[in-house]
DNA sequence: ATATTATGCCAACTATAGTATGTTGATTTT
DNA sequence: AAAATCAACATACTATAGTTGGCATAATAT
C-alpha cells in the first residue's frame, strides 16, 4: 500500500468522521473492535487494504451498518 | 479460512447469483475482474476473506454498487 | 509550563490474501 | 455417447494484510 486507492480513502475517511462523531478516540474505537490501536490509525489514513471481516468488526464497534461505511 | 465466517459466505452468495443471474461464467467474470478463474470460486466458496479493493473490482465487473454485495 | 492523552510513523514479524497450475467430476452441448 | 464447458478442490508460492512495540509530535487538560 504505497499509493492511496481510493477507496481505502474514502472508507478511511468515514471511520474517522463517524469515530470523531461519537467522540472516540482510535485507541478506544481499537478496544472495542479489539484490534490495535496504531492499525486503526493505518485504516483512517488508507495505509492498508482492509479485509471483509475487519470492516465488519469496525462496523459494529462504531455501531453502524457496514454499508454505511462504503 | 478454514470455518466460513458468516459475513464472507453472504458475500460469495452475492456474487455467485448476481454472476449467474447476468449470465456468467466464472471465468466469465474472472476476466472481466482481471482475476483468476479458481480466486472467483474460493470466494463464492466463502473460503477467502475479500479485501475493499477486490470487492471493489468484482463489484465494478458486475455492473453494480457496492453497497448490493454487501 | 507540565502532565496527559491522542495520533503519526517506522520497522519487523507472522498470518493469510491473492495468484496460479493441474486434476477430477459434474453439467451442458452436439 | 462423446466432446466441450464449467466448477470444485488440492497444493504451492509470493505478496501483503494484520499485529505489535517504541518513539516523536501534536493537542488538551491541569
Amino acid at each position: 500500500m504505497k499509493e492511496k486507492e481510493p477507496i481505502l480513502k474514502i472508507f478511511g475517511d468515514k471511520v474517522r468522521s463517524i469515530r470523531m462523531q461519537k467522540g472516540m478516540s482510535q485507541e478506544q474505537l481499537a478496544a472495542l473492535a479489539n484490534m490495535h490501536r496504531t492499525y486503526i490509525g493505518m485504516i483512517e489514513r488508507a495505509e492498508k487494504n482492509i479485509t471483509l471481516i475487519n470492516i465488519e468488526k469496525i462496523a459494529k464497534a462504531l455501531e453502524i451498518n457496514i454499508k454505511e461505511l462504503i
